[in-house]
Order: structure tokens, then sequence, then C-alpha cells
DNA sequence: CCTACCGATCGGTAGG
DNA sequence: CCTACCGATCGGTAGG
């Protein structure tokens, strides 16, 4: 009787395996196809999940076990792709970041010949897209779990939200020089966003409450006031 | 030589208590008296300090042992005054709700024969103040850390909650009523507290904006609207 | 409220 | 990307 049997090749697989895999998966490694080598498919799984989880359940009380069961990984495995849950933190809301710049561009120039209150109109439906869209979950962990990051991607995280946030100012700007809107601009600015990014608190999907709901009355409280007549 | 010598009162004072003590406490367990005994001083410095941890490091990323460190505890002590972790938390959560409730409606009665539009500055104001106050860390932690509760504490928080918010609905429906708000009231209420709310992400005290300051802009924001003159 | 400790978990790593 | 594991930490507890 053999003292020592390590890795047995008849071992039975642990059930812990068996629970995390739906489906029997092929036996090895699966082998990397011309499409699946290294083209960053499991780095961005990874991230991915990583927004998923974060989000519902925050950044310290999800593991990077959880992590790697998600996308069918063994517990160590995301740190061949991540240096440190860390850096995966910061690549979700990095993407998450560029992403959002990406759609308000692209809004802003959509809307460059209409009205101060269009291109607004604009921005803010896009922002709850960005916000309430069901693959971004990019933008929440961004908000509640900046504290988890090292001061240096701090830094770089402040420049794409400086970025963002400069976006709005011009069509704020108009609309404070047209009487539109009465606040001053740069708490206006804060105040705005502060109530669209308050709506990932509340907003519900199964709710008649639509986007376009949302959009009309953030409008509607905004720039839509009346002439105080008291 | 004594084998056992439990509490020993030569034995020096360990190190790590030192440096938590700012100065020199008296040898063996401090004596009670009669307004030290039990009168809850010990459970109430718990979950101010934990609210103040909660708030700047996260409810995850808080130990109890920091929790105890803050109030010179050793580490298993603040089990003797909560049951767990958790039911700190919702000590935090509740005795939030339950001042900033008691201050809104102390607001109310102050304002109850001025305008609609002076009972909503009021609100504001006083929502501000228990925002961002330097003693009020509650609001801030309730909002983050709501998911790390049990279904049970999420019932008698979401009570209290809607309580507050039911202080806001009769003064929107008014300025609804008048055309100073245009929005949905529901809406309005849920896009006006956003707004307030997330200033916890940006306000800070060295800056040139007042909380007067702010409630000012809040208040043009969403009632000083003017003409739609386009 | 302290002492001494447990059981579990977790981020991360060496080696393949 | 897996295996096997470490070092540290953490919530919580027994007993006093």
């Amino acid at each position: 009787m053999p003292v020592l049997e390590p890795q047995s090749p008849q071992r039975p697989i642990p059930p812990v395996l068996l629970l995390n895999a739906e489906v029997k998966r092929p036996r090895g490694r699966p082998r990397k196809t011309a499409q699946d080598r290294d083209d960053g498919n499991r780095r961005a799984a990874l991230w991915q999940a990583a927004g998923a989880l974060f989000r519902s359940k925050g950044f310290a009380a999800t593991t990077t076990r959880d992590i790697a069961a998600a996308v069918g990984m063994q517990s160590g495995s995301p740190f061949y792709h991540f240096k440190s849950k860390d850096a995966l933190l910061f690549a979700v809301m990095e993407e998450g970041m560029r992403a959002a710049l990406a759609r308000q561009q692209a809004t802003l120039e959509r809307t460059q010949d209409q009205t101060p209150l269009a291109q607004l109109r604009g921005l803010v439906h896009t922002h709850f897209l960005v916000l309430l869209g069901t693959q971004s979950d990019f933008i929440p962990v961004m908000l509640y779990e900046s504290r988890s990051l090292t001061p240096a991607q701090r830094d770089t995280l402040s420049a794409l939200q400086s970025q963002y946030e400069n976006l709005w100012v011009p069509v704020l700007k108009a609309l404070h020089a047209s009487g539109h809107l009465r606040a001053p601009v740069v708490l206006a600015r804060l105040l705005i966003l502060g109530a669209l990014n308050w709506s990932v608190q509340w907003f519900d999907p199964h709710k008649k409450a639509s986007v376009d709901d949302l959009s009309d009355a953030a409008m509607a409280l905004f720039v839509g006031g009346s002439v105080a007549s008291s």
C-alpha cells in the first residue's frame, strides 16, 4: 500500500466543483481556438462578473472566489489576469467611465444643432440609460466603492469624471443665460447629477415609471419651473 | 511561586492599550459611579464610534476590533453590548433615523404658519444639516450599507424612512398645486431627496459654499425656475 | 468588560 | 489557468 499517492487520477471530482458547474464540463483544460486565445475574453469576463458582484454585494463583501466561480474558474485563477482584487475594481470603474463618456459624447453630437433644452434632455436620458441599463453595473460601483481605490487610481478616475461632468457645463451655462436654470451652474450640476445618480437606489424597472418618464420629470423639476407668483 | 495568578494587579498595562489611551488610565476596571452605571454610556459610545468608522471605511471593511479600539475596549468586548456586528450597524441607522425625524418634525412645527416655499426651504436646510453635520454619520451609513441588514431590520428602517419621506409630501403637493413645482410629486420627492443626499459625496465644509448656499441653490433649482421663454 | 482562543474565510502565491 | 497552500485576519465565544 503506497504511502504517498499524490494526485491520484481516479480521485473523484470534489462536490464543490459539481455545485458550481451546471453541466458536466469536458475533461482537461479547454482547448484554445483561434477566436478564444488570449484576446481578452477571460479578462473582460472577469471584470464584468466582478462589476455585477461588486454592485449587488459591495466590494469588501465580494470575494475573489465569488468572481472566479462566476466565470467558472478556480479560486486562484483571477490573479493570473489581474494583479489584485483592487485592480479588478479599478478595471470595472475605468471601463464603465469610458463607456459612459463615449455614449454622452455621441449624444452631444447627435443634438448639437438643437436647443440647449433638447441637449439637456439628451444628456439626462443617456445618463439614466447608463445608470439603470441592465449591463451597466460600473457606474453604481464607481459611485459607492471609490474609497477602496489607491490614490493613483483615484486620480485617473477623477480625470475621467471631470471630463464627464464638463460635458454638461456648456449646456447648463446656456440654460442659465437664457433664464431656464436659476441656480448657479456649478451647484446646479452637482445637484442635478446627484438627483439622477440617486435613482440607482430606488429605480425599479418593473414599476410603471420608465426611463422616459424619469427624464421628463427631471426636466420638469430642473428647468420647467413656473413663475414665482407669490 | 504561585502557578496561577490570574488578574495580577501588578501586571503592566499592555502596550496596545497605552497606544490607544492618550493619558494613563487608573489601574483596574473603572468603578461604576452613579452616573456611569449601565446607563448606556458605553453602548452609545460604541454605536457612535461604529457610525464614524462605517462611514469612512465602509461596513465590511470596518472590523469589530477597530470599533473596540476606538472606545478603548478589547477586541471581544463590543459583543458584551451588542449581539453582533450587524446589530451595531442597525443601531447606527436606527438612532440616526430617529434623530433626523425628530429634527424635521421640529422644523415643520416651527414653519407651520409660513408659506409652502418657506416650509420646503426649512426641510431642505434641516436635511442638509442632518446629512452634513459633524456628528451625523448615521444617514450616509444608512444610505450606503443597507444591503448588509437582515430583512427584519430593513423593514423597521423602511418604516422610519417612509415616515421621513412623508413629511415632505404635503409641502410638495401644495407647491405642485400652486404651480411652483412642475414635476409629479412622487418623482419630485425622489429626485429632490436624491439631489440632497448626493451632497455627502462632494460637500466640503472647508470650501466656500455653506449649507445656506446649498439650500438656496437647491430652492432655485427646484422651485425657482423661470418662464420657459423659448 | 478582559483573556485567550476557535473556526472559518480570504487575498494572494509557488509551481507547474 | 489549476493545485495546493500560506499567513493573516476576522467575527464571535467561553469563562471568568
